[in-house]
DNA sequence: AAATGAACCTGTTTGC
DNA sequence: TGCAAACAGGTTCATT
């Protein structure tokens, strides 16, 4: 479900609703998602008060305040269908929801997740920075790092697909299926394109328009496709502002030719033969 | 080394 | 109508 708009959507929903509060209890109605849930979850997250909610590439981070010598923060990746909601613990649990963190407030943070490819982990502050789901993954999009120099340096050489490469996280994290055929329409880039064959005029345009797609996608509450819901149980409205992802046969809004689709590396790609090349 | 495809899981849509 | 195949926002592992 997720790339990093929606998740980065999620983490400013639930941050207000969450900081400060204290956990009482911990439900765990299924102990596998990805991986099997981590020993004593529920019983080491008791107790804690949340301090801080963030993002780092598709990953929520749940800081918690320091009660030991040792900060504690709750890893948690959405794979494609996890979803958190924060309501009264009297609600009913939803089909496939997972886990259930209970508040001193009376609300409850719920989990769920149909396809059950999220995976968590309760990690010190200090092992984040070389846990392997950290240690390879590139800059982020959206910070000052992620410059056409590095860009333009990480398509040197590479004869897999431009498309391909955005979608690698060692070279840029955050951007998945939808944002990635999306960012190449704008910058009029075929995506069966060999990433070492892209100009760096084009290579440069592209970084700026990556920038741009995913705050785009941000600031409209990110893309419901079938089941991405906000926070507050709401959907995101970019999905309304999709040029290319899911309108094979569709007319472009530029150019009118119809909008085709074929699989690259297993993943559905969208383009239109008159713009991108 | 680099690139592709399968696997993980469940639900929905599409086509015969 | 029924059933099977294809497909879905991600990541990792195995195979060319």
């Amino acid at each position: 479900m997720p790339e990093l708009p929606e998740v980065e959507v999620i983490c400013r929903g639930l941050s207000p609703l969450l900081v400060g509060k204290q956990i009482k209890s911990v439900e765990i109605m299924c102990d596998k998602l990805r991986f099997p849930l981590p020993n004593d979850l529920a019983k080491s997250l008791q107790g804690l008060v949340f301090f801080r909610v963030s993002r780092r590439s598709k990953y929520l981070l749940f800081q918690f305040e320091v009660c030991s010598d040792k900060a504690a923060v709750l890893v948690w990746h959405l794979g494609m269908t996890g979803q958190f909601h924060v309501l009264d613990q009297s609600s009913p649990v939803f089909k496939h929801e997972h886990v259930r963190v209970n508040l001193e407030n009376g609300t409850a943070l719920c989990y769920r997740d149909t396809r059950r490819f999220g995976y968590v982990d309760l990690l010190s502050l200090q092992a984040i920075e070389t846990h392997k789901w950290f240690i390879q993954l590139g800059p982020e999009p959206l910070e000052e790092n992620f410059t056409v120099d590095y860009l333009i340096h990480c398509c040197e050489n590479r004869k897999v697909p431009i498309k391909s490469l955005l979608m690698d996280a060692h070279v840029v994290v955050g951007v998945g299926n939808i944002y990635a055929n999306e960012a190449l329409f704008r910058s009029g880039i075929d995506p069966g394109k060999a990433a070492g064959s892209v100009s760096q005029e084009r290579l440069a345009r592209l970084r700026d328009v990556i920038r741009e797609v995913l705050n785009d996608a941000i600031a409209a509450g990110g893309s419901t496709i079938s089941d991405f819901v906000k926070a507050d149980g709401k959907p995101g409205y970019f999905a309304h502002q999709f040029r290319v992802y899911g309108r094979e046969n569709e007319p472009c809004y530029d150019c009118g030719k119809l909008i085709r689709r074929r699989v690259q590396s297993g993943r559905s790609t969208f383009y239109c033969l008159g713009c991108q090349r």
